[in-house]
DNA sequence: GGCCAGGGGATTA
DNA sequence: TAATCCCATGGC
C-alpha cells in the first residue's frame, strides 16, 4: 500500500464528486471514505478539511493506494510524482471551482441554491472507453442496477487489477474482448437490450482503435459530438454525459429526466423543451454549462430524497 | 417527427 | 398484485 497526502486543496467533497451521477465505480465505505478503481488504479480515497467549520475550505486529500507487483496495468509502476498528477488529473485539482461557483451565481439566480447543496462537486477526468461503456448501460436506467451490470462486466470478461482490503478488484474489458463476445455470454451482466449496442460499440472502437477516443480530447466539441453520437446506443444524451465526464468538454449541458424536472420546477420550462434549456445554458452558464449540470442535478436528486424522507415519516 | 419496443428491477399505487 | 419509473436509443 502507498499512501498520497495532497495538502491545501478546496470545494472538495467525496459524497458530492462521486454521489452526482458521474462515475459507477466508487462505493462508500462506513468511515465516509470511499474506495474504487481508476484508470486500473485501486484506491480508497478521503478527504479533511483543516476547519471543521469550512468544510468546503482548504484540506488533506489522502489517496491509498495499493497494486500488486505482478501487476503492470497502464500506469503500473509510476513514480510518486507521476501518480500524484495522475490523481490531480483525475480530481480535476488544477481547476478552480470556487471562481467558477462564484461566476455561475452571479450569472443566475437559481444556481446559488443548487451550489449550496453540492458546493464540493468536481467533475473527474474518466477514461473515455470506460465513460463510453457506462453511459450506453446508464440509458433507460437507474445508478444502482448501472453499477452492477458494470461490476459484472469488469468480473467477468475484464482484467484482475488486484485487491483493496479484502476486496477484489477488476477492469473493464478491452473492446477487442467485448467484440468478440455474443449477447448470449453477455446475458449474465443482464443488459437487457442494451448488450447489443455494446457489442456494436466495442467492434467500432476496436476497429478505430482506444487511442482514437482518446485523442477527441484534443478535438472540437462538434468533431467529438459526431463521432461519439454516431456509436450504437449512443443519443445525445449519453453523448453528452461522455464529452462532459471524459472528452473534457466542460460546456456541455446534458438533459436527463432529473434536468428536465430542475430546469421545469426551478426555471419554468415546460418539461419536454430539451432544446430550450440547452440553449439557455449555453447563453448562461457558457464554458461551464456542464458544471452548472452537475450541481443542478445533485441539487434535485437531494431535494427528492428530501421529499421521500417526509413522505415516509 | 412522433411513436413504441427493448430488459429488468425497484418503488409506488 | 399491478402500474410506474428509471441519467434514452433505435427503428419504423
Amino acid at each position: 500500500m502507498k499512501t498520497i497526502t495532497i495538502e491545501g486543496v478546496k470545494d472538495f467533497s467525496p459524497d458530492h464528486i462521486f454521489g452526482c451521477g458521474q462515475c459507477f465505480r466508487w462505493e462508500r465505505q462506513s468511515d465516509g471514505s470511499y474506495e474504487g478503481i481508476a484508470k486500473g488504479n485501486i484506491a480508497r480515497i478521503y478527504f479533511e478539511a483543516q476547519d471543521p467549520e469550512n468544510p468546503f475550505g482548504p484540506g488533506t486529500l489522502t489517496i491509498e493506494t495499493t497494486r500488486e507487483e505482478e501487476h503492470n496495468g497502464q500506469t503500473g509502476g509510476l513514480q510518486k510524482e507521476q501518480e500524484i498528477s495522475f490523481w490531480r488529473g483525475y480530481f480535476d485539482l488544477d481547476r478552480d471551482y470556487g471562481k467558477i461557483k462564484k461566476e455561475l451565481v452571479s450569472r443566475d439566480t437559481v444556481m446559488g441554491e443548487a451550489i449550496k447543496s453540492g458546493e464540493g462537486i468536481r467533475i473527474l477526468d474518466q477514461e473515455p472507453w470506460e465513460t463510453v461503456v457506462s453511459f450506453i448501460i446508464s440509458s433507460n436506467n437507474n445508478i444502482p442496477r448501472i453499477k452492477k451490470c458494470i461490476n459484472c462486466l469488469a468480473e467477468n470478461f475484464g482484467q484482475r487489477a488486484g485487491t483493496c482490503r479484502g476486496k477484489e478488484y477488476y477492469s473493464l474489458p478491452e473492446p477487442r474482448v467485448l467484440a468478440a463476445l455474443t449477447k448470449e455470454d453477455l446475458a449474465c451482466c443482464r443488459l437487457g437490450y442494451r448488450a447489443g449496442y455494446l457489442i456494436k460499440t466495442a467492434v467500432k472502437i476496436k476497429e478505430d482503435g482506444k487511442e482514437k477516443l482518446e485523442d477527441l480530447r484534443e478535438c472540437s466539441c462538434e468533431d467529438c459530438f459526431s463521432y461519439i453520437k454516431n456509436l450504437s446506443g449512443v443519443g445525445p444524451k449519453v453523448a453528452d454525459c461522455i464529452l462532459l465526464f471524459s472528452l473534457r468538454k466542460k460546456n456541455r449541458f446534458p438533459v436527463d429526466v432529473w434536468m428536465r424536472k430542475v430546469m421545469h420546477e426551478l426555471y419554468g420550462f415546460a418539461e419536454d423543451d430539451i432544446k430550450g434549456m440547452s440553449d439557455f445554458a449555453e447563453e448562461t452558464f457558457g464554458e461551464y454549462a456542464g458544471i452548472a449540470q452537475q450541481y443542478l442535478y445533485y441539487h434535485m436528486r437531494k431535494k427528492d430524497e428530501k421529499r421521500k424522507e417526509k413522505k415516509s415519516r
